[in-house]
DNA sequence: AATAATTATTTGTCTAGGACAAAATAAATG
DNA sequence: CATTTATTTTGTCCTAGACAAATAATTATT
């Protein structure tokens, strides 16, 4: 039995949003401590988790609301299996491995692969067969947290790596302020540092009226930035605008994540919807940088 | 001019904090918009980062809010400089080095020093001169996360390294949910880790309910949990005897944290406030496992 | 005088129900 | 069919009051 504020976190959802979904649409009704306040319990966590990603899919609250919570695990397990041919050694991976076991089955296959493909091969696919496996309960929180965590230090590792070379143009990928959209960033990063490309990631957020001279700090050819869905496109559009406008015009302006999907046009703004854009967008920068270089 | 919601993460205080000190000390007052919404300035930002550090230094907000703006200010210059004798060389990396020569500097010293050392001559020294930089304003947020980022991501490599000897005792190392409390946890893995104790740090929250089943199947020797100031006493003792009972009782249970400073006695609970202790306490726990095992 | 137990103050989180703009959908227009 | 305009949906913010947990101050006790 959790407060709602425990709730708020577990579920990342706000605490007014929470309490107007019990008004609004009958869920989730907690129980009341002696005070009066509300505690939910394990089973309103995890049909909220549903909900949630059922959100996070593009359903919409009505939507979501107007079925049973036998129905909303039902609608997710659909949207989930729609995409199947599971790859059944990334899901003995996920399940079952030990931490060691992971990291060596993971080295090998970026080995093998290289980064670019690892990341649409392995990641990709993992991080969809972790939510896969968390939805139709075969995958504890602990072990998806377990197995991400491992492959994201893997992925960090690859950013760090060789090659200081000062002739390579660097690039600086952010988080913005109220945005914790960690992994999509960490992929992009990653393809775009196998394009060649100097990659320096800040996973911390940071105020945006810092980042311009930052970027003049670092002396980085490119400022990358994520939005993720609950960005508000509004608040997204003037960020980018402001953002431009602050920064040196030779310095390119690249913006990712769903809340960005369309309409966000900018003059000398590059806008990254999927990650399957990145190789053509990447090679394509590359080859204008060491154009203005040389 | 930001929300209430945006300073609420930019400064880790709730909004209902917020908007109590308001009425009860007149501090922050905001501008509002058209709609009666508060509408928080940059300054107001600061001042606030200022508040937040005088409280975890232990002054409660009557004292702080005692004080107007420069006597904050000077209150904390003050508490900040008193352990003076500053490192000029990590200065000049906290202030002026670039990433790579971070980098380098850095994995030069723990490759000198070794990770122990490595950890109270140079991590926590860096982590205050930070503190220090911002706080006197020579060092920017994103400066400051810049930073702290690379020495994140170096000591998690420590972590990773080598050894996945069979015989060697494993310690899971977890954040609870509500917690954000990294650091200092990472600090003390990599001070086990040296000890020669494998280690294995995962940093996204997890239900307290899902520890133990992880424990077991990970088969570790201890479980080691962090809990910050900010975790209400009466919770974390709460927390670690619900699992203190629910682990079983060979798998030792560590705590650290201020919120843990003193009164939680338990019954085969090892508290460890300070840093400082943890080559003791690991190098006790060491040898009690290999006279266990062997 | 030092320690323990009481009482008072401080502090953060919670409650309720109302309001309203931004986003999304439906309807109406060219 | 593409745009514009109305309508619904949705999340965030508002006020003002309540109360327990944590801390400080006071009193009682050894």
């Amino acid at each position: 039995m959790i407060s709602i504020q425990q709730l708020s976190q577990e579920v990342a959802i706000g605490t007014d949003t929470l309490r107007i979904w019990e008004r609004r649409y009958g869920f989730p009704v907690p129980q009341r401590d002696s005070r009066g306040h509300r505690r939910y319990s394990d089973q309103q966590v995890e049909e909220l988790r549903i909900v949630k990603m059922l959100q996070s899919l593009g359903y919409r609250p009505n939507k979501i609301f107007a079925l049973d919570a036998a129905g909303r695990k039902t609608l997710l397990d659909k949207e989930l299996d729609q995409n199947q041919p599971e790859n059944t050694a990334l899901l003995q991976l996920a399940k079952q491995l030990s931490p060691h076991e992971i990291d060596r089955d993971l080295r090998g296959r970026l080995e093998k692969l290289g980064p670019t493909n690892f990341v649409f091969q392995v990641a990709v696919p993992l991080i969809k067969t972790l939510d896969r496996g968390w939805s139709d309960g075969t995958i504890s929180i602990a072990r998806e947290h377990l197995v991400s965590d491992r492959l994201e230090q893997l992925l960090k590792e690859q950013l760090a790596d060789p090659e200081p070379s000062a002739t390579t143009p660097q690039l600086l990928f952010l988080t913005l302020n109220g945005e914790w959209h960690k992994i999509g960033l960490l992929l992009a990063a990653v393809l775009f540092r196998s394009a060649g490309l100097g990659c320096l990631l800040i996973h911390e957020e940071l105020p945006l009226s810092e980042v311009p001279q930052l970027a003049l700090d670092l002396d980085v050819a490119a400022v990358a930035l994520s939005f993720s869905s609950h960005y508000p496109t509004r608040q997204a559009k003037k960020d980018l605008a402001l953002l431009r406008n602050k920064l040196d015009p030779k310095i390119r302006l690249i913006a990712g994540g769903q809340a960005v999907q369309d309409g966000v046009a900018l003059q000398n703004l590059i806008i990254c919807s999927e990650l399957e854009q990145i190789p053509a967008i990447s090679s394509k920068l590359l080859s204008e940088l060491r154009a203005q270089t040389g």
